[in-house]
DNA sequence: ATGAAAGCGCTAACAC
DNA sequence: GTGTTAGCGCTTTCAT
């Protein structure tokens, strides 16, 4: 094992002339901070995490705030986070809390308090619904812990970014193409009413209809769960009606594929009979038949920038930074247009 | 932020007191015990995990080593492993590494040298194809690493579980379930070369159609590369052949569900006209039309089993444990029958 | 069965 | 611009 001492002894400097280079702060000769990396890459010094975390209080580690790992959203968006935190030089460690703590707050109290104090992480990202409770937003600021939330709704008074596209916008838009293709009645599947994105892409759904002069008809709104099997269960209701929708868009990619199952099970056929479109742009909607029609969130970047957040806010830790308000950082969306989606049967 | 000393202080005891009570040790009068778990309590301390690691050097940190975190299997591997590392008091971090590296004797050392040393995990979790490497085993047995390897290839004569079904068998009895159907042309996709699993697929395949009397006709037997677009296009292929298969049977799901939009394309319908069958049991086989008959993986189990062997090798780190040979954990898998496989067409 | 003292490897604070 | 010193919070070693 090298340590920070065999180095400074190895270059004939001191120990904080090492550590000086390492951390790459000024006030260190050219010469000097050659003859350190030359020695450092000469004996194959690394530096201990541990010593280092336990001196500074700081971990170089981020945390993911998650129900499950499972998932397109969760994954993809990992994804993109863990390939910048290691860019970075930090860990990213996912941690499960159950819904059932999010939801009590005596419960959620002790468990972010064991949770900060054991882990010390130099930044929290939180994911839907996670990042729409303030209750868990306030513990985490209060410890002084940087957050990036991902997610559409914005929490004001506090200091933290909000990484989302619009959905309200995007869900309007993929409405408009329904109606431009002669739909008129259009089916909705929500998803987790404890979601902010749920009701700002049911309120796309809604304002495109009004702007087209159509009333929201709330027997074609169903509920969902965002998953594969609460979309078939709508899907069968819908298609099950006796003037039924010629067109349904559900608020998220898997909820989709279930009502395209949903079709098949009834010999309906997609898009000729029923048009489908669903939300995410998921892994799934290329590799069904037919291909989904939906709309891309930027999952990846949504990971990518909740670290580079992180890593600019553990860069400076001067808690003035609290002053600032929080803000969003707005993505773009694409809407995809794929095989599920076509004109109104007559 | 309560320090142990603290909670010494609090209950009349020495620090060494509470640290033995913490860490379980034995050698304390059980009066004593309650007392510092109830200042433990009453004070809300929590350990510091980097002072604890920088003496102890322990880590309490896991890592699993991938290519990416996309994709059905790491992900569903991870949900596994992290579950149980929670559950055990570990951290569980995901370190990515490229393909190349792990192709380049030299840098892959290098990379493992300073990984190693700078994160020094408590123990590692490894995925085909870094499983599959006995160059990369070795090294990272050499620093007395306890390693996880999760896939089909056994690498012996070293300390270590091997976590995996057997594929030969379970692709064996998913070629006879075509065979009984009455298939006698099926096709086979492979999938990446470097993966023990691909060549065990194959085989169980292979010793499937011999057993039947009927010899592997290397046109139907197609390059893939465990992707949905590398299934399609092999699926493509099949189909347009002059004396096309009636089935094929797809390594992975991916790959399968790309054959199927393959035949969606050319109005072949699946499984009338053709019967497919994958590999995994990944989300996507419940989720697309038809649904997919496949092999499905234990893929929770495998990452949990890792996590406790890691446990358990991480709890007594006697060196002497080296003398033990590597050895293989057998779980079972199960022939999942859904609606892509039927009789064989006329 | 319990405690006192040493020190893990590093960075912060302060001298020079 | 560089070096010295102290000490982060815990576990290990050794004494009792």
């Amino acid at each position: 094992m090298v340590r920070m001492i065999d180095v400074a002894n190895h270059a004939g400097v001191s120990l904080k002339t090492v550590s000086r280079v390492l951390n790459n702060e000024p006030h260190v000769q050219e010469a000097l901070r050659n003859k350190v990396h030359e020695s450092v890459k000469e004996l194959g010094y690394v530096p201990s995490a541990s010593a280092r975390s336990l001196r500074s209080s700081r971990t170089y580690t981020f945390h993911l705030i998650s129900r499950s790992v499972e998932g397109n959203f969760v994954n993809t968006v990992q994804s993109g986070a863990l390939r910048a935190s290691q860019k970075y030089g930090y860990n990213l460690v996912v941690s499960l809390m159950t819904l059932d703590t999010l939801n009590d707050p005596t419960e959620l109290k002790t468990w972010s308090q064991n949770f900060l104090s054991q882990k010390r992480p130099d930044g929290i990202i939180l994911v839907p619904p996670y990042s729409d409770s303030p209750i868990f937003n306030d513990i985490i600021n209060d410890a002084g812990i940087p957050i990036s939330r991902i997610g559409p709704n914005e929490i004001k008074d506090m200091n933290n970014v909000n990484i989302t596209i619009d959905d309200s916008v995007a869900a309007k838009e993929a409405t408009n193409h329904l109606l431009s293709l002669g739909h008129r009645r259009i089916g909705f599947i929500r998803g987790y009413e404890d979601h902010g994105a749920t009701h700002k892409r049911f309120k796309g759904y809604s304002d495109a209809l009004q702007e087209a002069g159509i009333k929201v008809d709330p027997s074609l709104v169903k509920p969902g769960i965002f998953s594969f099997e609460s979309g078939m269960n709508s899907g069968l209701q819908l298609l099950a009606m006796e003037n039924r929708p010629t067109a349904v868009f559900a608020a998220n990619d898997d909820m989709a594929a279930g009502v395209i199952v949903a079709a098949y099970r009834n010999n309906i056929k997609v898009p000729e009979e029923i048009s489908v479109i669903g939300f995410d742009d998921s892994e799934l909607a290329a590799r069904i038949w037919p291909t989904l029609s939906t709309i891309r969130q930027p999952l990846i970047k949504y990971g990518e920038q909740a670290v580079e957040y992180l890593v600019n806010r553990a860069g400076n830790k001067s808690k003035n930074d609290n002053d600032k308000p929080s803000w969003t950082d707005l993505l773009d969306y694409e809407f995809i247009l794929r095989e599920s989606t076509g004109p109104a049967a007559k």
